[in-house]
DNA sequence: ATTGTATAATGGAATTATTCCAAGATGAGA
DNA sequence: TCTCATCTTGGAATAATTCCATTATACAAT
């Protein structure tokens, strides 16, 4: 907690009540939570937080490169306060997404059909399944 | 064309005039496009369709296998009506999306990890970059 | 060809996710 | 402590998508 103090400290990112909470649920979180998974729990502290704030943080956490949006799933977006690089896994019947660390960069070579119109930044896979508390 | 139509005969798929457009838009088109995309396309012939139409057409498609939702950008869902594997690559600047087509799957094994608590039906890569209409 | 019926099309309202905005509040540097 | 750039808030606005009641129609059976 010092630390994420610390961590945001001088580098003209306002550290309010509601954003010093915000960035504590994040922290170390792998769930993967929607916009409304976070505005849900910081209201239990602040009862009148609002979207446009969670929205507002969030985007200035992406913007610092500290927040990633998770597009894996097509109905909402997921964010992941992990920016190591990774993949991800849903599961196809209860939605649930979990990382996969584990570097295919090697293997992710481009045809060159498709390196002639493009120069590549970048990749994310998105590896479908069913959990095992799915499978019943 | 006929083709088009003798495809769908006695499937309970209703060829309606507006499907039929719809159909004849999506066959082997490669621009991934968005719901309003094909919306406005039909609309040029149909100038009473509504984006209801479009939607249920799109549905019964998805759930026939024929239509891929394509979730790499993260404003809006596109559709492919390539249904054999294959992974995207993403423009960063425009946003244009275009097919990857190499098989990547003998690399793509996962984490012990993640296989005891998944079970892995399908996978899918986004590549991002810049293509060459927005390097200027 | 005619008809019956299950299915589709339509317009508009409803829903959901997200962004925008104006007004008041506040963190943090001077 | 004071100042002000930045943040928070509630509500309105936007955008994507779904829902619904009504009307229309494709197509299978006659």
């Amino acid at each position: 907690m010092e630390d994420l103090i610390n961590k945001y400290k001088g580098r003209g990112f306002k550290l309010t009540p509601q954003r010093i909470e915000i960035l504590r649920f994040l922290e170390g979180n792998t769930s993967h939570p929607t916009a409304e998974d976070i505005y849900r729990e910081i209201k239990k502290k602040y009862g009148t937080v609002s979207f446009a704030t969670v929205y507002n943080t969030l985007q200035a956490l992406k913007e610092r490169g500290e927040l990633l949006e998770v597009t894996i799933d097509p109905e909402r977006k997921h964010f992941d306060p992990n920016s190591t690089p990774h993949h991800h896994i849903i599961c196809g019947s209860c939605g649930k997404i979990e990382d996969v660390f584990e570097d295919y960069s090697g293997a992710l070579k481009l045809p060159e059909k498709v390196l002639e119109k493009f120069t590549a930044t970048g990749n994310h896979i998105d590896f479908f399944g069913i959990c095992a508390d799915c499978k019943n």
